[in-house]
DNA sequence: CTGAAAGCGCTTACAG
DNA sequence: CTGAAAGCGCTTACAG
């Protein structure tokens, strides 16, 4: 099948192609008669403009790209990803822009990545997650020109716009309802450690500790997958003065906690509680399903969308959003620790 | 910053643009020399030749499209999705192919995305998700003549290539391993019932359960959603004569079914043996682990992306691959039924 | 082996 | 309000 081209509806509708351009881009120049009787030829013989030869006449490609720089293994076990990707897609489809996704082995891989896209004018933009701790992408995308939207946050992203959520806030949150139902014995798991998110999550988590007068606050990294998850839980639960209740960077890594507590003959929430950051479908699949602290993830993504959309068409750079904060949704794995344990520590 | 086009290149190397072009290509017409110091150049100076103005004038994107018509919901929770994008990448990248994903809301959505691609010559070609018993999507894309590669089947796909794996045979070696444990009464929570694979599976649980004669056997539909999977198992726990083994669609449901089961006072596996398809790190999360039905699914979504480049490329309608047939991994959920249970049924 | 030129299908000033 | 034309940055026959 011959695919039309804009000569095709021009010939069609007895007008030149720039009518037929101006007709299709909502522009005036044509009456609104012709508009309409191009309209209804380009639909009728399914015509849709080159998306190759806009980008070279008009310079924007309609389309954005995102990077994921995590191995396949926890990249399809988070829910967080797709979640994220959702909610970017419902607003890029609205506007019609396609969205382009690559995934890679690191940053560097990524920065690589950036620069081909932003030769080749594949993208318009881009969406960056996982930010890092003085973020080496942030100077690069910079000095690229290529409008960006930071994921993450809040810190210094220089001329990039970011969307972000108030993380030390939630943890305050989450420790104080742990506290109030007795707890003085918290530990936390968290992710990567390079991560910006989880450096926040983790200075939070220790000054709260502190004004709590818990002195036995204690943090753990991980790389979010369930091996370790399990592996880390199993060395809290193994220690001297184990924890009565623990908080876990991911929901797969709380998973794998509520199992190794099973595994080692401890009730939740009756020996142990926990609670799991990224709230979703998998924390009410448990049993008991968790207390888990999360937000609309979808949402997130279409924010960071509409504000990169906005740096592309607007021109003036988005001056970033503070997005809703995650809050704490009691389920069936928090509960007071047991009896003559609530007042040590 | 200016992007360097293929005008700096020839300039600064003091050739015709022809020449830069026949060099980054690899193709005959340029002499070693000139091509070495012409690519030497271009890396120097940060070219990547434009994708526009390649796909305009060669007719090639180099971009390959793939749509995902599922729910938010599922898509984020379900590893599948995301290992089959991971597999999909790693083919892609390494031929710098790159990748538009589109999530949309149902068939027709999807339909109507394929044509606007094929008008705007966005993508190459097109991957099949999620094929269907008498698939409207497959005559569409034969119409077009966009390259299309289908996951799933075996199934009449007309002139478009398939990439698929032996599910049936799957199916028969789970209940044989099922039936020697000494189970009769074994029921099968399947997926969408209008995809093909739940329809092959079905048909395949219905004939080896009449030809092991276990008269009892039950199926019922679901949407893969852990709310299904759990609701499906409350009921089939509740029957007059509950099975002692069942087999899920997915990960998800399998655990939720396990969840259930715990909630019920049911031991797994002493009282109920639960086997989950689509093995994932998610089953190896849970206590006990799920015994799993699975194969590798980024290298069945590698060879689907090798598939769809050689149509593109090749010119030569590939003609389908039998992928690996998924295999059984045992783990603590499956055992002999409870004693007096072993010969009823 | 190399250079000059046409052409891919749009968009957008520029004249009428 | 409309038409003719240049130009985006490549690729690829076509001459030399």
């Amino acid at each position: 099948m011959k695919r039309p081209t804009i000569a095709d509806v021009a010939r069609r509708a007895g007008v030149s192609k720039g009518a037929v351009s101006y007709a299709l881009n909502g522009q005036p120049g044509v009456s609104e008669a012709t508009r309409q009787r191009i309209l209804a030829i380009a639909a009728e013989i399914g015509f849709s403009p080159s998306s190759a030869a806009r980008a070279l006449s008009g310079a924007t490609a309609r389309a954005i790209g995102l990077i994921l720089a995590r191995p396949a293994q926890t990249l399809g076990i988070e829910p967080f990803f797709m979640e994220l990707i959702s909610g970017v897609e419902a607003e890029l489809s609205a506007r019609s822009y396609a969205l382009t996704l690559q995934v890679v082995a690191d940053t560097s891989a990524e920065i690589a990545v950036y620069r081909r896209w932003w030769g080749e004018r594949r993208v318009d933009g881009v969406l960056v997650c996982d930010l890092r701790v003085a973020d080496q992408r942030v100077p690069v995308l910079e000095e690229l020109g290529l409008p960006a939207v930071v994921i993450g946050g809040p810190a210094d992203t220089g001329r990039l716009a970011s969307v972000w959520s108030n993380d030390a806030a939630a943890l305050d949150e989450t420790v104080e309802y742990l506290y109030a139902l007795g707890h003085r014995r918290i530990a936390r798991v968290g992710g990567l450690p390079d991560l910006l998110h989880t450096a926040i999550r983790t200075r939070a988590f220790t000054e709260v500790c502190q004004r709590l007068g818990l002195a036995e606050s204690i943090v753990t990294s991980s790389d979010y997958t369930g091996e370790e998850g399990a592996r880390a839980t199993r060395r809290l639960l193994s220690s001297r003065l184990r924890p009565t209740a623990v908080i876990y960077d991911n929901d797969v890594m709380a998973i794998a906690g509520l199992s190794v507590a099973q595994e080692m003959g401890l009730a939740v929430p009756a020996d142990l509680s926990i609670v799991a950051w990224d709230d979703s479908p998998l924390c009410r699949l448990v049993h008991p399903p968790l207390t888990a602290v999360g937000r609309d993830i979808p949402a997130y993504g279409g924010h960071a969308a509409r504000q990169l959309l906005q740096a592309i068409e607007g021109g003036a750079a988005p001056t970033g959003l503070q997005d809703e904060t995650a809050h704490l949704t009691p389920r069936g794995s928090t509960g007071p620790p047991p009896a003559g344990e609530q007042r040590s520590g």
